[in-house]
DNA sequence: TTGACACTTCGTCAAATGGCGAAGTATCGT
DNA sequence: ACGATACTTCGCCATTTGACGAAGTGTCAA
C-alpha cells in the first residue's frame, strides 16, 4: 500500500506527469527539464526527488550533469505498469504533443547553452 | 491530462484506495463503507464524491440508501486500467486482507443495524 | 585555489487536502 | 404531519503541497 500511494501521490501533479512523458523516448539532463517546464531549478529538483523516491525515475550523475530516465525492465511491476498506464493514456494528448514539440527544439540546443540561458 | 490527474489525485489517498478495494467483489452501501473505514460519514461522503468525479465509482440511490460500485466495461479505458492496476497491485497486500476480513463481518450484519450502531 | 557551474536542500508562503461536527436534503415509518 | 433515517454540503482547523529564492554541495576550468 505504502509504495502504491507514493506512486499515486507522485503522479498527482501535472508537472511530474509531464516529466515522465518527456522521458519516454530518451533520458534528459535536469537543465533540459527545467527548460521544458519553465520552473525554477529548485522546484524541478524537488519534483524529480519525489518521482525518484516513488521509483518512477532513475538518475545518474556524470561530471556536473544529472541525467534522468525511466526505469527499465528491472523496475517493480507496480512501477512499470503505472508508467505504461500514463504513457498509454496521454501519449496522444494535446499537452504531450506541445511538450514533444518544445522538447525537439530544446534537444537541438547545446546543453551548456541551455544552462547559461537560465541566468 | 485533466482526466488522468483527477484519477491520480483520487488515488493519492489510502482511504480512497481502500474503498476501491472494498468494492472489488460487490457493491456496498455508504454506511457499510463508513463502518469499514471508521471515519465520519461526512468524510466518507467527501471521499466518495472525489472517486465519483474521477469516474472511479458509480452510485445509485435506492430508497434511503446509496450503493456504490466500480464502473463496469462501459467506463473509459483510462479508468478501467487504473482500477485494474490498483486491484492487481494491492489484492495480495496485508492491508487489503485486513479490510476483507472486517468487511466479511460487516456484511453479516443487517445494514439497518449498522446505521443504528453509528450513533 | 579560486570562481563558475549544475544541481540540491532549506526556509517561507499561499493554496490545496483531509479530518470533523453542524446544518441541510430527501425519503421513510407512524 | 412529524420525527427518524441515510446521506450530503458547509465551515472550520491542522497538515501537506507546490512554488520560489537563498544558501549549500560537489565538480570543473583557469
Amino acid at each position: 500500500m505504502r509504495a502504491l500511494i507514493q506512486i499515486t501521490k507522485a503522479l498527482a501533479d501535472p508537472n511530474r506527469v509531464r516529466i515522465l512523458l518527456a522521458l519516454r523516448k530518451k533520458e534528459l539532463c535536469v537543465c533540459q527539464i527545467v527548460e521544458l517546464l519553465r520552473l525554477a531549478p529548485s522546484t524541478i529538483s524537488r519534483h524529480l526527488s519525489i518521482l525518484n523516491h516513488a521509483g518512477l525515475i532513475l538518475s545518474r550523475k556524470t561530471e556536473r550533469w544529472v541525467y534522468c530516465r525511466l526505469p527499465g525492465r528491472g523496475a517493480p511491476v507496480v512501477v512499470r505498469e503505472a508508467i505504461d498506464w500514463v504513457n498509454k493514456s496521454l501519449a496522444q494528448s494535446a499537452e504531450a504533443a506541445w511538450d514533444r514539440k518544445r522538447l525537439q527544439k530544446i534537444l537541438k540546443i547545446d546543453p551548456v547553452a541551455i544552462c547559461k540561458r537560465q541566468k
